[in-house]
DNA sequence: GCCGGATACCTAACGCTGTTAGAGAACAAC
DNA sequence: GTTGTTCTCTAACAGCGTTAGGTATCCGGC
């Protein structure tokens, strides 16, 4: 006696698995994300998931597919005249626009992105505009990834900012509670800065680091990087670019 | 009758019981770090810890601490003659070198910085030491961030790529998986490039990344956006530089 | 029409988890 | 030696991911 209101065959699927998780995933969150609730959400009971998926870290896995899918989807090269920097800062907002749009989104797609034709799909996109914009591939490959992660690192930490992990109103990250710990005496500078170090404009914040990136790339161009009519040390960052990071 | 070995004041403490924690990562990683077990490596039963910890997330932010301590102890501003980029990305690869001492460190750490004053007197360091490089500390603010970020999500998603949440031979981030996945007709680029996708090398990776966000720090050096001898237009990324982002 | 296998779902249960209540030991102060 | 505080215990709760095994439903072959 099925109750099951709707016909038997292809209901189920770890697509509709995982895009009904990214549902459960905005209340609740990552905590409140369990196979049972997910199951009551499908009208369904928890042990017929494990039919259609191994276990719950292939189900993160599909939702990070799913996100990423998402935020590339109808992402071409960029638009005649348009820069590669703005096409690359759109696809980097885009994605983070995509994690944003789910609770906890950027630690569930953190660390689980390579897999399907669509992540080479779009990584061949990417190669192709830096290769147009003069980077030899190899180079590109070696390059790209730092924009990819510094948009999951921001997005993780902006999500853990908004602090829905912690009760009501004992989030360590209200400003308030900051502007009590510091004391102005031994950090002037952190004193002066509290409001830069706590403004909450995040979508600013990212297109400021993403600028801070994006203008790291470029300076890695090798056409820029010997450009013959710059005199000798003209750069200013030209020692410290060359320079290896101490280990 | 207290079988318990030891003295019986003061044995246990949130630090004692999250350096305790993050010993018992590197057995299990994030997934095996249970409170019973936890305790039964302190030689008591599991409910005594909430004694001295609210919850497993106060014990999780006490072990992010931790290694927060653990990467900047004893770090001071750059020595005569160092660079700010140098002593920069020395920090950053302090704190990598940490999360990387703990399986799962990476994610522990992540969006759970800020808060002691250990995290200020670091920041009060940065802060100056770029003022001394020219930034406005305001200005150094906004910037800084973006090499945390970039290292933490870069760390991130190395420790994901070690796989050790996936069976066996299982996991999707094999070199030979993704071979085989990249059709070379459809994605010729990515195809030529695999080797440099997958290198294993993550150091080198790491500071290329880190060589290209301090190159981007550089670039907002106000002094240098503005090189007076410099023609207009033969920095090669002055437009781009500029230009926002699409949102 | 009916059968057999594959597919999709179910019930029931396992061992484990974080967490709490309340009893009781150990210690310090008087 | 009593009292109060600090710490640890036992016992239990509800809920978790996951598995075994049964059952309904569908579909192609006769």
């Amino acid at each position: 006696m099925a109750e099951n209101g709707s016909r038997g065959g292809r209901r189920l699927s770890p697509e509709t698995i995982a895009r009904a998780a990214l549902g459960l995933l905005n209340e609740g969150g990552l905590d409140g994300l369990t196979m049972r609730e997910l199951a009551k959400r499908l009208d369904v009971r928890a042990a017929t998931l494990y039919w259609h998926l191994r276990n719950k870290r292939e189900l993160l896995d599909a939702m990070a597919a799913l996100m990423f899918e998402e935020a590339v989807a109808g992402v071409e090269g960029p638009r005649r005249g348009e820069d590669w920097q703005e096409w690359a800062a759109a696809l980097a907002t885009r994605l983070r626009r995509t994690m944003l749009r789910y609770r906890d989104g950027a630690r569930v797609f953190a660390g689980t992105s390579v897999g399907g034709p669509t992540t080479f799909r779009v990584i061949e996109l990417i190669l192709r505009t830096l290769q147009d914009a003069g980077y030899a591939p190899e180079r590109a490959a070696r390059l790209f990834p730092v924009l990819l992660h510094y948009t999951v690192g921001f997005t993780i930490e902006e999500q853990a900012r908004q602090g829905l992990d912690y009760p009501e109103g004992e989030s360590p990250y209200e400003p308030d509670r900051a502007r009590d710990a510091v004391d102005p005496g031994r950090f002037p500078l952190v004193a002066g800065v509290l409001g830069e170090l706590f403004d909450g404009d995040a979508d600013a914040g990212f297109a400021r680091g993403l600028r801070v990136v994006l203008a790291g790339l470029a300076a890695e161009l090798p056409e820029a990087a010997e450009l013959p009519e710059l005199p000798e040390g003209a750069r200013p960052d030209d020692a410290s670019v060359r320079g290896r990071p101490a280990t």
